[in-house]
DNA sequence: ACTGTACCCTGTAGGC
DNA sequence: TGCCTACAGGGTACAG
């Protein structure tokens, strides 16, 4: 679920909340997400002081004054619910504070200030692991990611020299994280729609034969930054299980123009295109034959 | 080296 | 009402 807008609306809801306070006491109510918890969780983390919490993809990132970092991934129904002092304190009673249903209440961080952060996650695709900060670079999760997207790295010609000759759909090649780290099926599918690209297009068609950029790759730069900006803007989309740290939902699913639009008409003024579902990778793309080639 | 598919897990929506 | 299938914001491990 939670792609760039969804992991970065989370960290600044959570942030206010965990920069400079301390852990008090962890409860891990499971032993695994999709990997085990880290060894000794709890030994690592009570006591720490929270010294601040990044994003870098669709991981969050929070920095322990002991050295090491925690680092947490959402998965596709992942979420994180502040509970603040005075909440009830039995998991059934979650149901009220958080929204989500407390069985899939797996991991709870107590606060030294009496404020829980409850983790939700109903098919625990989503993990945490530990690592000393210095070897967040080389951590196999980080070391192959690729450009930020709302980061300078993200050109025309960062697109062109990483696309250059390379077979896959324009589609399958956004969502590689490899190559754009933070973007998702919808944020994809958008951003297809705003630059006029199908996403059946080769992706080698952002090169042209010298690897320089084309104009396909210029005009897929900003539809990429508006669009994810845009989904900040609106605290990201909630379709079923995203929640803000405060539980609110987000609003940009209101704005999609093609994601989970397929028969509909087309939302650009005087197409009158139908919205198409295709497959690629296994995954649903949606996008308008008409504006996208 | 690259590309496509199966799979991890649970809940829900839709067809019969 | 049930039962069954397909599908869902993620990523990874393989086989070809």
């Amino acid at each position: 679920m939670p792609e760039l807008p969804e992991v970065e609306t989370v960290r600044r809801g959570l942030a206010p909340v965990l920069v400079g306070s301390r852990i008090a006491a962890l409860e891990a109510r499971r032993p695994d997400l999709r990997f085990p918890l880290p060894e000794r969780f709890g030994e690592r983390l009570v006591g720490q002081e929270i010294l601040g919490l990044e994003r870098r993809a669709k991981y969050l990132i929070a920095a322990l004054s002991g050295g090491e970092d925690l680092v947490m991934h959402l998965g596709m129904t992942g979420r994180f619910t502040i509970v603040r002092d005075g909440g009830r304190e039995t998991p059934g009673d979650y149901i009220h504070e958080t929204g989500a249903d407390p069985a899939h209440d797996h991991v709870v961080l107590h606060l030294c200030d009496g404020s829980r952060i409850v983790y939700n996650d109903p098919r625990r695709f989503g993990f945490m692991v530990m690592m000393p900060r210095t070897e967040r670079p080389d951590h196999a999760l980080f070391r192959g990611l690729g450009a930020e997207p709302l980061g300078i790295e993200l050109s025309a010609d960062y697109l062109a020299s990483r696309a250059g000759g390379k077979k896959v759909n324009l589609k399958s090649f956004l969502m590689d994280q490899r190559m754009i780290a933070g973007l998702g099926n919808i944020y994809v599918s958008e951003a297809l729609f705003r630059a006029g690209l199908s996403p059946n297009r080769g992706a080698r068609s952002l090169a042209d034969r010298h690897g320089a950029p084309t104009d396909r790759a210029m005009r897929l730069v900003p539809a990429i930054k508006q669009v994810l900006q845009q989904a900040i803007d609106a605290g990201g989309s909630t379709l079923r299980d995203y929640r803000h740290a405060d539980g609110a939902s987000g609003a940009f699913q209101d704005e999609f123009a093609v994601y989970d639009r397929a028969g509909l008409v087309c939302v650009r003024k005087g197409c009158g295109g139908t919205i198409r579902r295709t497959v690629h990778a296994g995954r649903a793309s949606f996008h308008c034959p008409r504006c996208q080639r």
